[in-house]
DNA sequence: CGGACAATTGTTAGCGCTAACATGTGCCTC
DNA sequence: GAGGCACATGTTAGCGCTAACAATTGTCCG
């Protein structure tokens, strides 16, 4: 099993011995405990030093009934919000001395996330995250019962489970109003997988933006936050623009809810012959790092993945302390680039 | 600690009162140890059933040495290739009865990977993968002395460590070919971080094949993998183009070591107002999802992720069984889209 | 100057499990 | 029918650590 001559790992009695104390004191001095003699202390450490001891984890998981562990589970880690959203969590709870272990979802159902759950508490682990996952896989997190706390980072904001999230209506918002303020007369939308929170989020922001705005609400467009199917989306809204020059009912602008379907959307304009932001407006969510590069840079929603990674372990912490950590959404920003621009000032000019 | 009612783990005992047995026949069961009776074995899992129990982990971890965890260590999980690859190892090793601990290094350096194996192998994991990793830390893996086995996945074929990999000169010299192929005198080539060694592998591909093809070998453009830097070397392109054509050595193929700086360079040619295939041909690395939708859509070299993390844990196994696994390298896939077209006949007609 | 009390260190037990050994039972063989 | 042997189960020890308690020392105060 060790084909190298493993020095065999050594315990505390071989510092203690070393030391010339008690394995007792060893354990105090790793521990950081406060009644320990400052020299004693110092020839502990010296002896851990030259003996490169490392602490047992799983002895004293045994005996304290915690990993120092925090459990993470996920699906769509491959996408670049989450993706994004782990280097925060695992950076954060690396300063906070505890370990990452990661369960990816086969598929965002109940079962599956009971299981991942179930698997993380036999771990021990200290706490389990919940990061981006959709339909009945965040449902069964809502009725899930476990022993140690469950929390929820950017599944949309869940009353009953401590959440940690972005405001996606705000976000919504943002991009809607906008587009309004270009002088739009309305705003279509494309929206991600139906049963993802975070999608209705963006969805429902952009209705009351509208709504307030007195503007009509169009028919949304329902895609999978995949280029493909806003590419889909894109040739379909296409039709609509050359059909709404000669009804009138022009379509001007679209929000799409993330940026890898805006470029799908984009790339589905191009090729029909239409020009953004000349003849139609396009704002995506999440600022992507190839956002900037798109063709026309997108304008967009910017999410700060990395401080919801930071609150998501805060808000463990905080639960592990017994605290009721009271989290506020994070504020997503407006990023605007070249492909929104003012609303033509007549609606049936043609290219 | 437990706002809820917790009920207290159970243990093993408990089970084997429960279904009036020793706790050591419990054990066997849970293991799947060959002498039991069926109807012992049968009545043990009954009352494992009806009273919820798991195992503890951390017990025995303690008393066998082994946690059933793999470690991986990684930085740049936030790009796709690694977070594709990183879906792949966590349902494998899951499938095979692992549970997979993420470290995320802050910056590639030997003392970053160091401390994360040295964390590791403290947690007591069973092997240790290191994904994507660049440089300093890449060279670090090649020193470590560890107690448990150490892999490298996709860092380039490193013959001091058991690696897994995809053949990057062969997708190099597939891109190549292709351009060559198109009648291009010669390709030119932006490579990644020069501590990466799959920015390397690509790189000797391209030139191995333009050396074989008897063209010339023209000096590369450094990028950092992100858009950014696509796009400075795309504007440094650029002016070389129209000098080119002055001068008769026609920019007209590049080779872009990955589809985030093509598409960057995509857009800085557009804004120079160049045409893509027309002036010049672009070939990208990765085929990521959005690379289809890119304008035009890029062709791309495909790389099997999914399989590579499946080939990961293939190694780890063998290697935890004391068999000496000899892995063969992943071959990549040229995927043609509309970025590349055929050279233009006369090398000094202007737009 | 004796007793109380704090500071420091040591001793003991046990976390929940597996491995090694011990025991008990039935069956086959010679 | 006694010895042997495979199977089935139970008993015991201990993995490396922490928590609770015990012991020892020194210090301060009345």
């Amino acid at each position: 099993m060790l084909p190298e001559g493993a020095p065999r790992a050594l315990g505390m009695a071989d510092v203690a011995a070393h030391a010339g104390v008690s394995h007792q004191t060893v354990s105090r001095v790793v521990n950081g405990h406060p009644n320990v003699a400052p020299a004693t202390r110092e020839r502990v450490l010296r002896a851990i030093a030259e003996l490169g001891y490392r602490p047992n984890t799983a002895a004293r998981a045994l005996v304290t009934g915690s990993t120092r562990t925090i459990g993470l589970v996920t699906s769509h880690i491959n996408q670049y919000g989450p993706a994004q959203t782990l280097l925060g969590l695992e950076k954060a709870a690396r300063a906070a001395g505890y370990s990452l272990s990661v369960a990816i979802l086969d598929e965002d159902s109940e079962g599956a996330m009971r299981e991942a759950v179930d698997r993380f508490v036999s771990q021990s682990v200290d706490a389990v995250v919940a990061l981006s996952t959709y339909g009945q896989a965040v449902e069964a997190l809502g009725r899930l019962q476990s022993p140690v706390p469950l929390i929820a980072v950017q599944v949309g904001y869940d009353p009953a489970r401590p959440t940690v999230w972005v405001d996606q209506e705000v976000g919504a918002a943002l991009a809607t109003r906008h587009l309004l303020q270009l002088g739009h007369r309305t705003v279509h939308h494309v929206t991600g997988p139906q049963d993802s929170l975070e999608a209705r989020g963006r969805m429902l922001g952009w209705r009351k933006e509208l709504t307030a705005a007195g503007a009509r609400v169009p028919e949304v467009s329902y895609g999978s936050w995949w280029p493909s199917s806003g590419y889909a989306a894109g040739r379909e809204l296409a039709a609509r623009v050359r059909a709404g020059r000669r009804s009138g009912e022009a379509v001007t602008a679209v929000f799409v809810a993330n940026d890898q379907m805006a470029l799908g959307l984009l790339n589905a304009l191009h090729e029909e012959g239409l020009t953004v932001p000349g003849d139609i407006s396009v704002v995506g969510f999440d600022d992507v790092p190839e956002a900037a590069y798109y063709t026309p840079p997108l304008t967009t929603v910017r999410q700060d993945f990395a401080e919801l990674g930071r609150r998501g372990v805060q808000l463990v912490l905080a639960r592990l302390r017994g605290e009721g950590f009271h989290a506020e959404p994070v504020m997503p920003q407006l990023i605007v680039r070249g492909s929104t621009g003012p609303a033509r000032p007549a609606p049936d000019q043609s290219a």
